[in-house]
DNA sequence: GTCCAGGCTTTCC
DNA sequence: GGAAAGCCTGGA
């Protein structure tokens, strides 16, 4: 990557960042801490680390955080070791990718912790995305860790397996507004906690591994799996097929009406290794602009 | 083994 | 009042 680091007390500046839009990042569904401040800047948790994020021309400010932290988290989380550019270029070989990618050219793939990645997921199924929102900070506030303040607002972290896997059904439902996912959440943490499925070891997994052990998970379908592997898991060739992705595969591709499973081939036939890039600068494009709808 | 229908909580538009 | 970044179950 091209960018010149500049360290200041609690910050990290990267000066003339390219392919780093927050808007685009942040608002693109892959990550459901976000929150937009009233100066535009956007602040997180992650990690157990709260930080904000705030574009001033070219430049990203990270705020606050350190060298160590950067190096530790930071720079893996916002994936900066991979060249979007290039991404781009490449995937602007085909039409409709060349005009998704103009229009969310500032897309990043977070990388992000499995287990909140994959709690997220679960809570996502049928749901909308501000309601998606309120359950995970809901679950964080409820059952993460007090990490500290910035601006008057208290942050948490995620709440780790153990933690989740003891609470009740009902106590979640009621808590955290999940509906019928409650039994998945609690399931799905015992099933990790007692090591019934070991997470860690997608890593290593090609994707269509992983998204079989990933799917041995309470409420862990094929479209939440392969948003886990795209997510977390820095598979880079998983295609989650949702309702965006299919409305806007079918008006630009199939031309037709037809199944998830076909669609999925489909983008895999397209794109390739790069089929989760293209997914994400697609589904950015489709919700934006209600494509199919 | 694949495919499909119906049910599921609650909130948001 | 319909739809929502789907999954699970049961039956053909």
């Amino acid at each position: 990557m091209k960018y010149n680091i500049i360290e200041e007390k609690d910050k990290i500046i990267l000066k003339n960042m390219k392919d780093f839009e927050p808007k685009s990042i942040f608002e693109c569904g892959q990550a459901f801490r976000w929150k937009v401040e009233d100066d535009g800047s956007y602040t997180t948790v992650a990690y157990n680390r709260f930080l904000n994020v705030k574009k001033e021309n070219e430049d990203i400010i990270l705020y606050p955080t350190n060298m160590d932290d950067f190096n530790n988290i930071w720079y893996n989380y916002f994936d900066l070791d991979t060249n979007y550019t290039e991404i781009k270029e490449e995937l602007s070989k085909d039409e409709i990718l060349k005009m998704a990618t103009e229009y969310g050219s500032g897309i990043r793939i977070l990388n992000q912790e499995p287990f909140e990645t994959i709690i997220s997921f679960i809570i996502s199924a049928n749901n909308q995305i501000p309601r998606i929102k309120k359950s995970v900070e809901a679950l964080a506030k409820n059952y993460g860790e007090y990490l500290g303040e910035l601006n008057g607002e208290k942050y948490y972290g995620f709440p780790t397996p153990d933690v989740l896997a003891k609470v009740s059904v009902e106590e979640i439902r009621e808590i955290a507004r999940v509906g019928f996912r409650d039994k998945r959440i609690i399931d799905s943490a015992n099933m990790i906690l007692n090591n019934e499925v070991d997470i860690k070891s997608v890593f290593d997994l090609p994707k269509d591994e992983g998204k079989v052990e990933l799917q041995k998970l309470a409420g862990v379908g094929p479209k939440v799996a392969d948003c886990v592997l795209l997510f977390a898991f820095k598979k880079g060739d998983a295609f989650p097929v949702d309702t965006w992705v299919k409305r806007v595969m079918e008006y630009f591709y199939l031309k037709e009406e037809t199944s998830l499973g076909k669609i999925g081939k489909k983008g895999d036939e397209l794109f390739g290794n790069l089929a989760g890039y293209a997914q994400q600068y697609l589904f950015y494009y489709a919700r934006e602009e209600a494509i199919g709808k």
